[in-house]
DNA sequence: TAGGAGTCGATACACTGTATCGACAGAGGC
DNA sequence: GCCTCTGTCGATACAGTGTATCGACTCCTA
């Protein structure tokens, strides 16, 4: 039975249908669309065919795994980020710092992957090398200094695009529950500084100023520069 | 039509079973021990309710979703992290950054969870009570200055422990797939240098002591310490 | 023109988080 | 003591996920 209907009522097939051309750059434009709108629990390898007219299976010929895809959509934003300027190593890195801020900013979803696994994709070593050229450019050429700024700075940009993309993630919710946020979170932690139990967290709280994500990401920028400069 | 059978073959119903009793704090400890097992991908509620003797349903009366399960977990790492020690704020820094340090190599899918989204959990706000009070005490007095090192140190923290548990991972996955890891990627890494593309980074790849993580995690650490000081 | 090889992607599977709502236990009135 | 009502609980069901499989189809070769 090889069909269930006879001859007349089934339609044609689709004439091999000249089909929405596909290309890895496509697929991985198509899917940081909609991580910037949607967030990257949007990203699924389905809404991504769909929004290129094409059937889930039809990815897998440009990409093994969706880790593969998200991959990509990391080292395009590596791609995204201009090569640093500056003249001395300390502007060379807070350069650097802005770079991946901004991109991380444009694309919250970054925050996400970042630091998750180790990248090597070519825009990413592109990046890299950009990098180390500008610091050797601004007369940090002892390998070792260089190597060690590059990673500790690293591991500080994956914390701090983190923080500031869960801030205004926070923000951002809070602005469409606000009164949810308000009516929930704020008192509980008032509630729970009243209970005496955190008094030198709650003189913090109350006494300090507060720093907004982007202040802190500078001022903990400033302390690894100049600890750097220190030795 | 009540029933498809008749009584004979129809089994008892089971006598309201008396249900293994639960609790967050024991769902929350199924959760960690499926975590540290296998990874957070592991934690499924249907996974963590069979742990239990239970039905996914059931867990639903002791939290209202995923995120809230991951949240107590969160907070539950917190609570195994002593409080931190030192006599100069110095000191108590690494003290801290330690203290999480060790928490999140214990618990890797901490690292994933970290800096995500602010936690407020009563043993997160122990810990930062215990970390403002240390300094406090070691004559870090001035709220300002307190408040910045405490959000400067915990976005570094973010990011070091996300690093640290990714090379981690890395690491074990290339220890079981040895053979594919060295046959893929390594070699990889050297074609890309060896096209020239990327001299400065293949000259610090090739001239650079590597770091390990840890003290990629140090370097980063005395860095911060130090410009904190040189204020 | 017939046959064989290779590609492609629809279907299917195992799994996820969680909304729904029927079944049940216990309380309260007669 | 029985019967209704009420509120709770969790099995079932749903809409979605990533991806393995394999039949159908195209195109190349003889």
């Amino acid at each position: 039975m090889p069909n269930e209907s006879v001859i007349w009522e089934r339609p044609e097939p689709p004439e091999r249908q000249a089909p929405s051309p596909l290309s890895r750059e496509r697929i991985v434009r198509a899917a940081i669309t909609l991580a910037d709108a949607d967030g990257l629990d949007a990203v699924s390898l389905r809404k991504v065919a769909a929004a290129l007219d094409a059937g889930p299976m039809r990815l897998y010929r440009y990409v093994d795994t969706k880790d593969e895809l998200l991959a990509l959509m990391a080292d395009a934003v590596y791609a995204e980020i201009p090569a640093p300027t500056g003249s001395t190593a300390g502007d060379v890195l807070r350069s650097i710092a802005h770079g991946i801020r901004d991109a991380a900013l444009r694309h919250e979803w970054f925050a996400d992957l970042h630091g998750g696994r180790p990248q090597l994709g070519p825009a990413t070593l592109a990046h890299a090398e950009a990098c180390h050229a500008a610091l050797h450019a601004s007369g940090l050429d002892d390998l070792d200094a260089r190597a060690g700024a590059m990673e500790t700075l690293s591991v500080y940009l994956v914390g701090a695009v983190r923080k500031e993309v869960a801030e205004r993630r926070a923000e951002r919710a809070s602005g469409l529950d606000k009164e949810q946020w308000q009516h929930t979170f704020g008192p509980y932690l008032q509630r729970m500084l009243a209970t005496g139990h955190y008094p030198r967290l709650g003189e913090s709280v109350r006494g300090a100023r507060h720093l907004t994500a982007s202040e802190v990401f500078e001022l903990g920028l400033d302390y690894l520069v100049e600890g750097m400069a220190s030795r």
